[in-house]
DNA sequence: TAGATTGTTAATCGATTAACAATC
DNA sequence: TAGATTGTTAATCGATTAACAATC
């Protein structure tokens, strides 16, 4: 068995990686540095080597790192190596612009399924994929053996649909409903709300009535 | 001046929050405890304790916090007393999702405006607000004293937009363009990029290549 | 009162950083 | 070779938790 990895850690390697990918995009170099790498992410080169080394040896001394090399350790050790098949459930707005969002192709998934309770939305086209009534999600995330779901449905249903997926055997779901989800432990929960980001950040503001 | 809280601190109270406002809607009760707070967020009861206790004593012993009077302190802390306005750029699928987005008018925000370069956007309407040319971005914006900005541009626009937005006085940007921003240490940027949640999600996956 | 729960201290745990020998 | 940069150790820094007196 592995050594287990800090969250943390792994939380990082995805910015390192989208990172080296620019920095392979720009053509530049073949090669970087841990410095380099460090100080485009704001991040300490010694953070940055030394979560990379808990995986290997990634660089040269004097030289660095290759960079597509370094990609490709990095694809390996996230599980990138192959598409992984998505499935959105909720077919509104956000679920949408997820269905057609272009950023999921080239970094290792794709939406595959997409389902919604809306006969309004039922059986439209999104991105070449037919909404299907929710009602079939079950059993079409277990025949395909789905293990990844989107969530952009009302917060009353989240907690309803996430039960179903767990059944089915999914065991990471990024949520985009303003809410707790409860879920066995060995599931991922990874949640995303504009509004608790916004108010973050608003701690920081000055409050409107002492403005200028 | 407020001695300095850790960021991390910070980043808990409005989850402590959304969880408060949904106990004070499924309205059972008035009062709540750092333990059952904990129960449903996952996390210790200590830890609550400690963060509250970092901007007063909002508990009674024996009795624990009573609900309503915790939300309006954090509401207070966290400076959403007032609506705040935000400006959205990108009138994109996302950007329409977001302008839509229910959930911002009663969590303390507001988008008042909207801007896009595509004259295929230009001029819509969305949720009452008028798609304007980002060439007003800069005027608009610093005419508004607007503070908060969200961006759904593509990735090769985020970074000319970010350096407009923070000329003309945003201090909050939050974006979903998968890259790293640059701007002055003052200015508050939090990311939001669903492949890199995806991404750090698939570490925990299974190989597909080794699945039964 | 007795039970419950706070606010806080001290101890523990974990993450980050500085520094440097090894070496490309 | 000399300069650069890694991987790693030890030191530092910061965050979490356990425990409990105070008290509602």
């Amino acid at each position: 068995m592995t050594n287990t990895i800090p969250d943390i850690v792994i939380a990082r390697l995805p910015i390192y990686m989208r990172e080296l990918c620019r920095l392979a995009d720009e053509g530049e170099k073949t090669t970087t540095s841990s410095q380099e790498l460090g100080k485009r992410l704001g991040i300490s080169s010694a953070q940055i080597r030394k979560d990379l080394s808990r995986f290997g040896e990634f660089g040269k001394q004097g030289t660095g790192y290759h960079i597509n090399y370094l990609i490709n350790q990095l694809r390996q050790i996230l599980h990138l190596t192959e598409e992984w098949p998505v499935v959105l459930i909720g077919a509104g707005y956000l679920g949408h612009a997820l269905a057609h969002y272009h950023g999921f192709q080239h970094r290792g998934f794709r939406v595959v399924r997409v389902f919604d309770n809306d006969p309004v939305h039922i059986g439209k086209i999104m991105n070449g994929v037919k909404v299907q009534d929710v009602k079939e999600l079950y059993k079409s995330v277990l025949a395909d053996q789905i293990k990844i779901a989107i969530l952009t449905v009302p917060t009353e249903a989240a907690q309803e649909i996430t039960d179903i997926l767990v059944e089915a055997g999914v065991t990471s779901i990024l949520t985009y409903a303003p809410i707790q989800l409860k879920a066995p432990s060995f599931v991922n929960i990874s949640y995303s709300d504009p509004v608790i980001q916004l108010q973050q950040m608003a701690y920081y503001l000055r409050p409107q009535s002492e403005q200028s």
